[in-house]
DNA sequence: GTCTATATACGGATAGAC
DNA sequence: GTCTATCCGTATATAGAC
């Protein structure tokens, strides 16, 4: 078994500390605000090492830019399609993967709500987003539920709406919110864990409105 | 009375007109991805004009944000500490005039909180959103409710952004929304026109959760 | 693969004529 | 006040040595 196969850790190569670096870089400042030569900085390799490997600023972006909503759409996929659990648990569930996943990486929404002002459909359609949610098991569960009686029958758009803006929202707005409320990143981030039991109790209660 | 103090209406000064085309461009884009040439064309005018006025395409910025910031906030300063209204009545004035706001100016949010991450406490503070919004009758009221048994007992950051995660981050996310649900402007709007009056009952059925 | 030096383009800002 | 022409700093990208 080579070095490079065994499960020791590795010194990342140069491709993988720029694309480290870019991703860092991009998800805080944006493609206008980064300069090259941040990303090259944060890397601790050399300017011209970034064009050799990724040949422009705006192809290593366009990297970041896909590997961020796969990762962000991916984190929920299986759940979405899970055909052995109820609404609810699923409900849960995004619930808890998202708020993991924005703790530790909170600058991913405005990132990719920012960025994807420019071309929408073209994104959402790279990583197949339509389909995989709006046709989704969970979806269809959705619309069961509202068939059933069970819960108000409100155009399924409202329900993301309020589910991501929920769960999301926190994350997006909080340099304000954290000014706003005096707390700092370790309070904050405890509110948000806490959250992981709130949500699902909110979400429940507004879609049993009448 | 002067042509100027005149209720008819008069061209703009250039004056106006290079601030009006700034507050566009500025909301689409962002300060790093807006060139002072994209706002001389959109305002009709002449590169050297906008130095001329503003000195620099920093100061022009932060006349914009410091009056987006006021509009946002004195559309709903008055609600906040109005003592004569219920708390839900509160809530429903502050869903209805954000939500018509937000139809006609829905790139303030994302602009907003793109741009105040690198200059949070400054931002808050020159506009003193702390005070306005944390220690408003609005507040008191949410407290009081609380104390009273009528509400769940959840400190108010969460209630904060569950109501702005819902009204304001559909806007927020409206070009994914868009392609996500197949739908053209008009229908979004309709959607948002629509949850004037659902997001009062959710906020209601959120907070008396137990 | 990695560096230094440099070409090239672009964007903010100003000088100076009208 | 408004224009044209231009300066100059900065950022991306490449050439070429090692």
């Amino acid at each position: 078994m080579s070095a490079k196969k065994s499960i020791t850790k590795v010194d990342p190569s140069t491709e993988e500390k720029i694309k480290n670096a870019a991703r860092t870089v991009f998800h805080k400042n944006g493609y206008a605000a980064t300069r090259t030569r941040d990303i090259a900085e944060e890397a601790g390799i050399n300017l011209a090492l970034l064009n050799y490997y990724f040949r422009s600023k705006e192809k290593l972006f366009d990297i970041i830019m896909m590997e961020t909503m796969q990762v962000f759409l991916s984190s929920i996929k299986d759940i979405l399609n899970d055909e052995n659990t109820s609404f609810e648990k699923k409900v849960e569930s995004i619930v808890s993967n998202y708020i993991d996943l924005l703790i530790e990486q909170p600058d991913i929404p405005l990132f990719v709500l920012s960025e994807i002002r420019n071309e929408p459909e073209v994104l959402v359609s790279k990583i197949n987003g339509k389909k995989t949610l709006m046709k989704s098991h969970f979806i269809l569960q959705y619309q069961q539920q509202i068939k059933e009686g069970k819960i108000a029958a409100i155009h399924p758009l409202h329900f993301i709406m309020n589910l991501l803006g929920i769960i999301v929202f926190p994350f997006v707005g909080s340099p304000m919110l954290k000014s706003l409320g005096d707390i700092n990143q370790k309070k904050f981030d405890d509110l948000m864990l806490h959250r992981k039991k709130l949500i699902p109790k909110w979400v429940n209660a507004m879609l049993t409105i009448k």
